[in-house]
DNA sequence: ATTTTTTAGACCAAAACTAGATCAAATTTG
DNA sequence: CAAATTTGATCTAGTTTTGGTCTAAAAAAT
């Protein structure tokens, strides 16, 4: 497992990178004790000095827990981490937000957007024709694509928000709403949107492409609400 | 990872889309400390200055944090990153976040906010007008008029973001920003666009509703370039 | 034609790293 | 129990690395 490893990389990153994948593959597990300081120091033929800096950074990580004149021990893990639940939007209300946002980061876009980024879009959309067929897919690439368009303002708020927004929308909820509305007919009418928008952006047309992107998302809308419906 | 790739021009925005791939991808992870700048800008065989350009990018994006002499790091997300990431917007990006949501925050309060909700909106721009000589105070009542608005939409996404959004806003950075852009005439111009606001969503007015928050926060931008300029 | 981006340098200050020594706390040994 | 040993904590001085900044020219983009 552990090979040598000589000259190739060194500071305390790395080698607090070393010792948290060590831990995270039980090489040494929950209330262990680290090889000291000075044999670390050895073993990543790098100095003591740097040895303390990494296993600091772990013990702010809260991984390891260093005692004076006893040793450095891996944390038990008793305590998982409970991760943030923001909002559990409800899918009306995601559509809402988006019909705010989206239309204006058309408009942004066209103002602050370079060639590389349309090629970006371009080649995603390519990406949903060829998948038509395969929801998973579609659906993967439909958010990259929307949020590679906030991307393309370089607003980082706008960029932040939409990242935010889409961890909404992977949620358990949206993944069911997505089985029931998207059929090889809505991904057709999703992809020449996608197109039409590209193109108004590439033409340099926000209001166009804010419109066009308000179609979309009256699309979407309406899919939803007939799938609630049934 | 990449070899040459002669004959074709790189961007720092595609230098930045790698790297972000390569985080995604977990070729780095978080805590992470990515190669030097010398050596990005070898491998990828880009000049240091795109490199910086790129890593600029991904640091507003909240993907990555550069610290001098030390080098450029993964963010983790297992800490508090998520209010990190916008606590550094800058003030021109929140105008251009809040000219995408409030227009169409109005729209929204029309169909849904009630009389109860109006009042309070009412009773907030009482207190502005009231406090049109006492800069925080007013700055305060302001936030909160925008924060009621959102809420007066019972879209808890909405009222998730502008309240995130607010806090931005209550940073040691934009309270000089207030100093240099708030002075009295400003502030009787906020109170008589306020008013009007108001007046257009209890007569279910939503378009008109919705340009004249437009027009309130074209005023608010022209009051933040004037004073960047001086 | 003009503006923006990229390049290729050089220099700076801050931070990290090294290689040592000494101290203090915890543990082991006699 | 006391002494010896091991372990982390702290400090120093000199070297190297790293991001930050600036400039002028070349290349792309508009």
């Amino acid at each position: 497992m552990n090979v040598q490893n000589p000259a190739k990389r060194r500071g305390a990153a790395e080698v607090a990178s070393d010792i948290r994948k060590a831990i995270e593959g039980d090489v040494y597990r929950p209330h262990d004790r680290l090889p000291s300081e000075r044999i670390l120091s050895e073993t990543h033929g790098v100095s003591r000095g740097t040895i303390r800096d990494a296993l600091m950074r772990l013990e702010r990580e809260g991984l390891v827990e260093i005692r004076a004149g006893s040793g450095t021990y891996v944390t038990s893990n008793d305590d998982l981490s409970g991760q943030k639940i923001i909002a559990d939007a409800r899918p009306l209300e995601l559509i809402d937000t988006r019909f705010a946002l989206e239309p204006h980061i058309c408009r942004l876009s066209v103002l602050h957007a370079q060639e590389a980024d349309f090629e970006r879009l371009a080649a995603l959309i390519q990406k949903m024709e060829e998948n038509a067929h395969d929801r998973r897919v579609f659906s993967e690439a439909d958010t990259e694509f929307h949020l590679e368009l906030a991307r393309s303002t370089g607003n980082s708020l706008l960029i932040w928000i939409i990242t935010q927004i889409n961890d909404v929308r992977s949620q358990d909820q949206w993944a069911r709403m997505r089985r029931v509305t998207l059929d090889e007919q809505i991904i057709r009418t999703y992809n020449t949107q996608h197109r039409l928008i590209l193109d108004a952006l590439r033409n340099r047309n926000p209001e166009r492409a804010a419109m066009l992107m308000k179609d979309h998302l009256e699309t979407a809308r309406r899919s939803l609400t007939r799938a609630a419906e049934t």
